[in-house]
DNA sequence: CCGAACCTGTGT
DNA sequence: ACACAGGTTCGG
């Protein structure tokens, strides 16, 4: 489900109901996918969350004595808040039960396709898995994030754009949107690139990736939020999940092709 | 670089 | 029955 404005929105919610509380119960009705799985329950019961953070798309939730939680949505990963437990649904895996000044919160770790997982790390494995990925764009200048797009010369620009090591948190959506507004086909090779053109990607992925985290992302298919609410962006993509309709700047026909796997969206006359 | 894999569901 | 889905990793 989740990019950039999926997570941040998630983390927003998380940390505004999670910081400070205390993680008193947690029930594995499914392990698979907890690291360390024989271990996961003993290390993170009782800790206190001090702070719910995000880099890339992986969500941190930071405890006080220095280790954290680290969760990843994957497809269809999703944190829910419920009033009180009631049945587990299908694909729930996690249920925890938190205390903050004294109230009772639950809350529900469920993922259909089973891809996200949650894991327990110390300080230092935290430290070294958080500086895998490249900038932040919605923290990083434009001419730094324009520097993502210089190398590897011959690779295309859609790929540069999913590597998370590259650029942090851009996924399918919102690289073939930040192409679009670019003007910029994500076949072309980064060698081909002009300065101007790659300021020009910058400032759109920003940009866009700012404009969905105010409507709270996208909801193309299932991505829900931790209340169950859908994204509101879904209506402003101009190039995503439109093939065959007009482009919304020059009414050309909206064309779909497969690019490293991955289905690619653009617009053949707006973008060279 | 590409396709396959992980897993489940939905739509044609 | 087959294609496809927001992510990432692996093997060829």
């Amino acid at each position: 489900m989740p990019e950039l404005p999926e997570v941040e929105t998630v983390r927003r919610q998380l940390d505004r109901r999670l910081s400070g509380a205390t993680i008193e119960q947690i029930h594995l009705f499914w392990d698979g996918r907890v690291f360390p799985r024989t271990r996961f329950r003993s290390l993170i019961e009782g800790k206190t969350i001090t702070a719910i953070e995000r880099r890339a798309k992986l969500l941190i939730w930071r405890f006080s004595d220095r280790t954290a939680l680290i969760a990843h949505l994957k497809m269809t990963g999703n944190f829910l808040f419920v009033d009180r437990p009631g049945k587990r649904e299908k694909h729930d895996h996690v249920l925890f039960s938190l205390t903050k000044r004294g109230k009772t919160l639950f809350l529900v770790w469920s993922d259909v396709r089973k891809f996200g997982f949650l894991k327990s790390v110390s300080s230092a494995e935290l430290e070294r898995t958080v500086g895998q990925y490249g900038p932040e764009p919605l923290e990083t200048g434009v001419e730094d994030l324009a520097a993502c797009f210089l190398a590897p010369k011959t690779r295309k620009l859609k790929a540069a754009l999913l590597d998370q090591s590259c650029i942090a948190g851009v996924g399918n959506i919102y690289a073939d949107e930040a192409c679009h507004r670019a003007g910029i086909r994500p076949t072309r090779r980064l060698a081909t690139l002009s300065q101007r053109e790659r300021l020009r990607l910058a400032t759109e992925i920003r940009s866009v990736l700012s404009e969905s985290l105010e409507q709270k992302g996208t909801s193309a298919n299932d991505y829900v939020d931790t209340q169950g609410e859908r994204g509101g962006f879904l209506d402003l993509l101009r190039v995503y999940g439109r093939a065959g309709e007009p482009c919304r700047t020059c009414a050309a026909s909206i064309k779909r092709i497969v690019l490293g796997g991955r289905g690619t969206h653009l617009c053949p006359r707006c973008q060279t």
